[in-house]
DNA sequence: CGGGACCTTGACGGAATTCAAACCGGGTGG
DNA sequence: CCACCCGGTTTGAATTCCGTCAAGGTCCCG
């Protein structure tokens, strides 16, 4: 049993001029060509802000748009009829959120938040002409919805074959680097803001001995779990226990 | 302990023309406008034929090519340190192979065959063309790889939710939809090219288990294992027991 | 006839789940 | 201000599922 009921709703849209975009201002993602800033311009239809907790989007439903992730923590799921649930991914600044169901048709998972974020809104039916005038962006969506391919490959590894303190090790290493890469740890060493039933959740394992499993991390003191969150102090031993190298590093596209 | 050694290397090169592609006359795809055939024609570079058994891609290579597999059974995997292996999915005909390691550099999961197989090469280097010239056959790409990623997402929540007897009994309807969808098996029920331990390495559970799950099923009178590989003969009391409804019908895109 | 690949079965131990209970900090309402 | 509840964490004990070890069986092929 590891579900949670809710259902408050997202709400608000303003606009924000692409050019101003903090994605773009951070520096760690390709910057866009003229033509291309002018497209996603046109393209963008608004913004979406949403709560801790909220759903973004539902298992089943229709969504006439797509959303890239501007700021914020979240995560895709599916659900058993027994209520079990299980984590497929987390999302961060600068993923594509709803291109399954763009292209096919349903979405396959929701998407919850946890903590406050905004998402920057494309109109679906546009996509077709993203890719006939736009083939660098068409090439950039590609190649981050390779990308989650790619990460799902490792969560599968991950579930199928480590042991469950290895899985954890992995899991919180992987999302500290991926937080880290795209800036959402400022300077100070920041907390995840995730429970450990997300963490059960993800791993494929019961609350109680992933409270187990965390504690002996922590007993080895690679990690701090606090209140609803996380923090890493020993990221080297934390990647051996995990037998993972961590996650090729480089600029990446986004939109 | 999961892995076997083969260090078969696949060959030979022709190449047939793509209007007589089977994948094409088979109806089981959208079929192409003349310049997107016309394109595909000079994209493709040959074929390349492989034996049961083959390693096509090697986890860490870099390739130069893309493929579209045309005939027979393969599959992804990747391995841990120790040797454990985890199959991440199954390729059938009109799946396309190698985009990863094309987009993202590395092949991040090797590929083996499990019967022998008739793969369709592209050249790498002209995949820019391809979204420059054709945003029909691009969109259809990111289709393809939205659907793999879908197709995960429902293998990781079956790894990391269900269990033995709904992961073994899910595993072995999703095969069967694939395999009849694209017409792998003829009018005559046919039978899967996988062992136990194929099974096994894709649940994440150990051979023995495995194999005492899937007795389980034969003794439901849901299967038959036979040599290498099974038949399903109650495909209804199958999916009730994986708690799960099918895959979405409808004709899909190939390369 | 012997060996190899694959399937099968039983026994045992260990890992993870389930059940149950308690704790802690923060918020709320009497 | 204190009692109460709630979400999240923690711990112990009993149980079940699954992995490991060990051995044997079948079929095919050289």
């Amino acid at each position: 049993m590891s579900a949670k009921p809710d259902t408050s709703a997202p709400t608000r849209t303003r606009k924000i001029a692409c050019e101003d975009c903090p994605l773009r201002l951070s520096g760690k993602f390709r910057d866009f060509a003229e033509h291309e800033l002018s497209f996603v311009s046109s393209f963008k239809r608004g913004e979406l802000t949403a709560e801790a907790g909220a759903t973004i989007f539902v298992e089943g439903s229709h969504s006439p748009h797509l959303y890239t992730l501007i700021s914020g923590w979240g995560f895709r799921y599916k659900m058993l009829e027994d209520g079990r649930r299980q984590i497929l991914n987390y999302v961060l600044p600068g993923d594509l959120v709803g291109l399954q169901g763009t292209l096919l048709g349903e979405m396959e998972h929701s998407i919850e938040c946890l903590s406050d974020v905004v998402l920057c809104m494309f109109e679906r039916d546009r996509l077709g002409d993203l890719y006939k005038s736009n083939p660098t962006l068409a090439f950039d969506i590609t190649w981050i919805a390779a990308r989650e391919e790619q990460m799902l490959d490792e969560h599968l590894l991950s579930v199928g074959q480590r042991s469950a303190l290895a899985r954890a090790a992995y899991l919180l290493a992987f999302l500290h680097d991926r937080a880290k890469t795209v800036g959402l740890f400022g300077d100070t060493p920041e907390i995840a803001p995730l429970t450990q039933q997300h963490v059960a959740d993800t791993l494929g394992l019961s609350l109680v001995h992933t409270n187990k499993t965390l504690r002996k991390l922590q007993d080895q003191k690679t990690i701090i779990w606090k209140d609803a969150g996380f923090r890493i102090t020993d990221i080297a031993t934390l990647r051996e226990i995990a037998g993972w190298e961590g996650l090729p590093e480089g600029q990446r596209p986004f939109i």
